[in-house]
DNA sequence: TGTACATCAGTGAACGCGCGTTCACTGATGTAC
DNA sequence: TGTACATCAGTGAACGCGCGTTCACTGATGTAC
């Protein structure tokens, strides 16, 4: 028998604090500054004062999911911009987005949420991200000689705005799919032509 | 001497308390669930039971918070559409919202946080303000003639994207405009190509 | 116009609660010899 | 391989705090006569 009252596992803590912050923001919608440090070492099985071994606040876990997010789904999308033509850049680099997102739905509530939440620090260091995956894909695209009718600063411009239009639709997509899947796929092709109208 | 302590107000407490909140919101930075119906009060000089007199909870005072930028901006909107040309009425609308935006930052702070906050009731009833907004835009656009290339839907979708993306600049607005006026104009002039780019 | 009355916004005290943080401590883990 | 030791993740108790909400109440306001 190995469980039950086992108190010995020191290991990987770390990991599942920043786990168990992302399923309570799941469960609740209440964002970062709604869920408590008391709440996630309790669903870690650890004494509130643990929490101070991994993170000085709940602030910097915030922190630390944020950069986690950020670094991953840069590496995706980097693997998957080596299609050929505009389109097939575009498609595959919505869908691979949007895979990790529906694999990862958690981190992505946290990132829609706390792009506009109550933390200036967390705001910023989301705006890095976004800032760092658009110059990536925009100056990718120049090199490469694609969407060759947009100046540098316009394609950044329009990834700028799929990002911002994809975030956007987050919260609206969890609640109207709770309700009803019709509204949802409503709004996933209204973002569909919204993609269209920018890469003209 | 009328002041000092005249216990006696009893009128428009309700908008005391509203304008209370929008100002505690723009001081802090912590978004509805961040400030306190006890702090809301005490900036009022009322009790904290005062509050229950005109809202049963902070939740509906901010539903009143968003239905009143709601009306209110609609109203702004369908004053301005008379323009000739359909540059000249996204040209007008734009300047028309961001003109009442500058003169209510606080109840666009409300917006842009609270849109995916914390409250699911207000997330909806924003959702419910932009798509009136956007569908009463549509249609007029429709029936007018303007952006003939386009099918109702898909002026929708051009709308939706450049509320989506307007809103979305808000939190980026403020806090790189505190930094630098430099970084705020460059969002700026990123935002106007997204316009362009979007009606084509 | 003056008086009796109903209404209801606002009061002050009290409540129980969950919170973040501190502290002195324990004991598992990994290292040096 | 075995032992002594330093490190440091995790503990449990305690703290003070601001919170939302309740309650019986007060007294200003507007209405009916």
């Amino acid at each position: 028998m190995s469980s039950s009252k086992t108190k010995q596992s020191r290991k990987g803590n770390r990991e599942k604090l920043m786990n168990a912050a992302l399923e309570l923001l799941l469960e609740d919608q209440s964002g970062l500054s709604g869920i408590s440090l008391r709440r996630i070492t309790k669903a870690c099985d650890l004494s509130p004062p643990a929490f101070y071994s991994h993170f000085s606040s709940m602030e910097e876990l915030g922190l630390a999911l944020v950069n986690e997010v950020g670094s991953t789904l840069r590496s995706i999308l980097k693997g998957v911009r080596d299609a050929d033509t505009e389109a097939l850049v575009i498609a595959a680099s919505v869908e691979a987005a949007f895979g990790y997102i529906r694999g990862n739905e958690s981190l992505f509530i946290l990132i829609a949420r706390e792009r506009a939440g109550s933390s200036a620090l967390i705001r910023g260091a989301i705006r890095n991200e976004v800032r760092q995956i658009v110059e990536e894909m925009a100056s990718d695209f120049h090199s490469r000689g694609l969407f060759a009718q947009f100046s540098l600063p316009e394609k950044q411009a329009a990834v700028a705005a799929i990002v911002s239009l994809g975030l956007g639709l987050i919260p609206d997509l969890l609640d109207l799919s709770r309700e009803s899947a019709a509204e949802g796929d409503a709004l996933l092709s209204q973002f569909e032509s919204q993609v269209q109208f920018i890469f003209s």
